[in-house]
DNA sequence: CGAGAAATTGAGCCAACTCAAAGTCAGTGG
DNA sequence: CCACTGACTTTGAGTTGGCTCAATTTCTCG
């Protein structure tokens, strides 16, 4: 069932998952064919539509086909933190079939094109198929995962490598499904968006932008971003090996 | 196998877990004993020795008994980033038993004493045994929710709020195992390695605590804090309701 | 008591923040 | 087609929180 500030209208199509997909790729067809029957039908989510409300007791399992979608947390005083993005092939809410622990409200970024599973139906698969519930806390340990490379990050970094850190590791995310080439991908955030992702200011964000520019790092036209020299923005990115 | 740099004098008696273990509280006694064979025999750790070496392709599941210990990273440029600090009765290294990703080194503050589960045992006992699988996921759970606990402090919180936050945290877990109480625990952390745990300088950690004993909020006398004024600590640790 | 480690303090600096204002852009309606 | 509107981005000026480095004091332990 959507939430009510999304327009609700069905596309016709079922979820048709993009490659690189954590929940989809290398099943069987016996196993994808249960996945497709466990999803609701394709619906479109406009611009900062509710994808999942704030502590929903029943939290759907959401499958995004276009458009990025991020998990956030906010704060009395109005701050907000983003917590992850959600990209196309994303599933979002794998994570609260095993364990517990807080849910958290997702809201699209310039819009989506997703598919829900109901929480019921999830819960059941859950315990029922194996193979579906090893990728529900494979999904929970990538998730942690991430949570600690964003608190090393924001931890560690200096604005510009904050910033160079997260343009470089949504390229590469957006590379592994084909949705971003030749060090260019659309950035489908505001830099209020963006500036809550990595923890600052969207006025000192907007200066890093611009200093990254102005050093032939990042061009940035609209929402096109470019990564113009990759390596010296690795390198700007300072983080351990292994890390982005 | 302990690692080199402990002193590896064995302890006589096994592990005991303290009361509020995630890993073995509540569980019948078949499965306590099975757990206390796993384990290894108590061992005794020096300050700063390492339970867990970086990248250890087969890292053993400790538990604590006493002393703290806390999984960090280390960046090239010599600064560190605490990610997660365990308590006595605490569990480390469950996560890595479901689902992968990086293993990072664990190190003890002021020492510990600790028994250590194999890693093939460990891993057999995910394998073979539901209850174990599930404490483990759990754990994943757990730590997740912390690290973006932790997110939401370094993106969002001054150092004022950040480190009353993670006092009035500490308080909170050690008084649940019997370790605090009177609003009262001691602090097995230099100011250097708490700082790494927040993100900041230790120059700057150090003001920032003197600013909150000038203000009658905690006091600290050695390695003993003790939270003077917790209502207004909560106030200064200004977070989303549910969050300390 | 002496030595090393940790904690504390001081002075100066720079990164990041605040607030105000102006510029850009897309969409909307006359 | 143009003017209007509201959202987003960009720029400027001034402030402050947090950092650096050096020096001193306190603690711990042999």
């Amino acid at each position: 069932m959507p939430n009510a500030d999304t327009d609700n209208r069905a596309v016709l199509f079922p979820v048709r998952p993009l490659p690189g997909s954590w929940l989809f790729d290398g099943l069987d067809p016996d196993r994808l064919k249960i996945l497709h029957e466990a999803h609701g039908p394709q619906r479109r989510a406009e611009a900062r539509a509710h994808l999942v409300r704030a502590a929903d007791p029943n939290p759907p399992v959401v499958t995004l086909s276009t458009g990025w979608a991020f998990r956030y947390v906010q704060l009395v005083d109005g701050r907000r933190q983003i917590l992850s993005v959600g990209l196309p092939g994303d599933t979002i809410g794998l994570d609260t079939l095993v364990g517990g622990g807080p849910v958290y409200p997702v809201q699209t970024g310039r819009g989506a094109v997703y598919s829900e599973m109901a929480h019921t139906v999830a819960t059941s698969l859950v315990r029922d198929a194996d193979w579906f519930r090893d990728r529900a806390v494979k999904a929970l340990a990538r998730d942690r995962a991430d949570a600690e490379r964003a608190l090393i990050r924001m931890g560690q970094c200096t604005a510009e490598a904050g910033v160079a850190s997260v343009l470089l590791e949504l390229y590469d995310r957006l590379a592994r499904c084909g949705l971003a080439a030749g060090h260019q991908f659309k950035l489908e955030l505001t830099q209020e968006q963006f500036a809550d992702l990595v923890g600052m200011t969207p006025f000192h964000l907007n200066r890093t932008l611009t200093r990254l520019r102005s050093r032939d790092l990042v061009s940035i036209a609209g929402d096109l971003v470019t990564l113009l020299n990759v390596p010296d923005l690795e390198q700007v990115a300072v983080l351990p090996p292994g890390f982005k």
